[in-house]
DNA sequence: GACAATATACCGACTGGTTGGTACGTATAT
DNA sequence: ATATACGTACCAACCAGTCGGTATATTGTC
């Protein structure tokens, strides 16, 4: 889909500054000026404020969704190292970065539209479960070879991946510090390496 | 500290409104309707509304406060068993609850919050790092019994069980489901499970 | 214990600025 | 000639916050 450059310009600037933010204390003049269009331009691609949050979101899973695809953690032949890299790579997102930088669009905005505004909330939900069951296929593979007798599910520890993500985020912004996110991820990747290496002992 | 009806009566609209809608789309004039007062007596009380959100987040530690200082928890011998009956009492506050009302105002307004107003970061952040901290007294507790060797922190332990349950809060939200939030608690009384049991092998 | 003085708690009309959204005009490409 | 992609000017609704007022409780003084 080939977007037009106030179109673009639109979105790049939503991602930046709902993620600092976030999305109610965005108004829509203050998009427009960080893109350099006007509000004409605004209300001709995007019929409400509203909409511009979705399509931000449809943006969001596109954008991300090549940065995971074209990640080093693929490499791995098996799958239980690519978990334990993909882990290790949700930690390097965050090297060098600022909070909003660093952070998700998607949970950013759904904790203040989940109850107000469907449409977000739903568009929200379908990039994060997306990308949960991408990992869930990895884990999947990892559950067959390593510990095919485990009680849990694989779609449940995926979730539980990018619920200790977005937790980490919120500790981080609390302390404005990443470090906060990093360790949580560290404790995730330690959980996972018990899982498995419990599973092996039975 | 005694506290005139319409103070109280506007916090614990804040405590409600904001967990459902979010720190910025609370209007003030919303929350003194649904408390039932005038704007004045919103003004005599809160010189802003963020001095508002900030009394809110002192408020909510209050509340909480008692409600994890009179849990059934503390009453284990082996500071291991309070520890996972602390989580495993976490899993039921989000019993027969709406999301609103299971969820933390603390980590829903830090969000909104964390760039454009650091009092109020700062207010969330105390709330949730002094909740931590008494978590963190447990489980040094239960390292010195049974985990004396273990090389993670019991501070960067406590402050993960808050990342996964906010982390749980935003999964939730996002599906409009508590059950993600369940789910991922589990997986936080696995990993403490696991942790110590691993301790207990050297 | 009477009375004045003062502080606290609250009311509700008002304001200036901002909000999301509209109406309408123009430039360019097909 | 028509559709798309903008730009400019504008609007009603709403926003946080103000201000002058009243009602009541507390305190100080004699």
């Amino acid at each position: 889909m080939q977007m037009t450059p106030a179109k673009t310009k639109l979105l790049n600037a939503a991602l930046k500054i709902v993620r600092t933010n976030g999305y109610e204390a965005t108004s829509v003049d203050e998009l427009c000026r960080d893109a350099g269009v006007t509000k004409g331009a605004f209300f001709h691609h995007f019929k409400s404020k509203e909409d511009l949050a979705v399509a931000a979101a449809g943006y969001w899973n596109e954008v991300t969704g090549k940065l995971f695809a074209t990640a080093p953690y693929h490499d791995y032949e098996d799958p239980l190292d690519q978990l334990i890299a993909y882990i290790d790579f949700r930690a390097t997102l965050l090297d060098g970065r600022s909070i909003p930088e660093a952070t998700c669009l998607l949970g950013t905005m759904v904790q203040e539209t989940y109850e107000s505004n469907p449409a977000i909330r739903a568009a929200c939900f379908g990039g994060i479960t997306g990308h949960a069951e991408t990992i869930a296929g990895i884990i999947r593979a990892a559950k067959a070879r390593h510990a095919p007798k485990a009680t849990w599910s694989a779609e449940s520890l995926a979730l539980h991946t990018q619920a200790v993500i977005q937790g980490g985020f919120i500790l981080a912004k609390a302390k404005d510090d990443l470090a906060l996110a990093r360790d949580s991820i560290l404790h995730l990747r330690r959980y996972v390496e018990l899982l498995f290496h419990h599973a092996k002992e039975d």
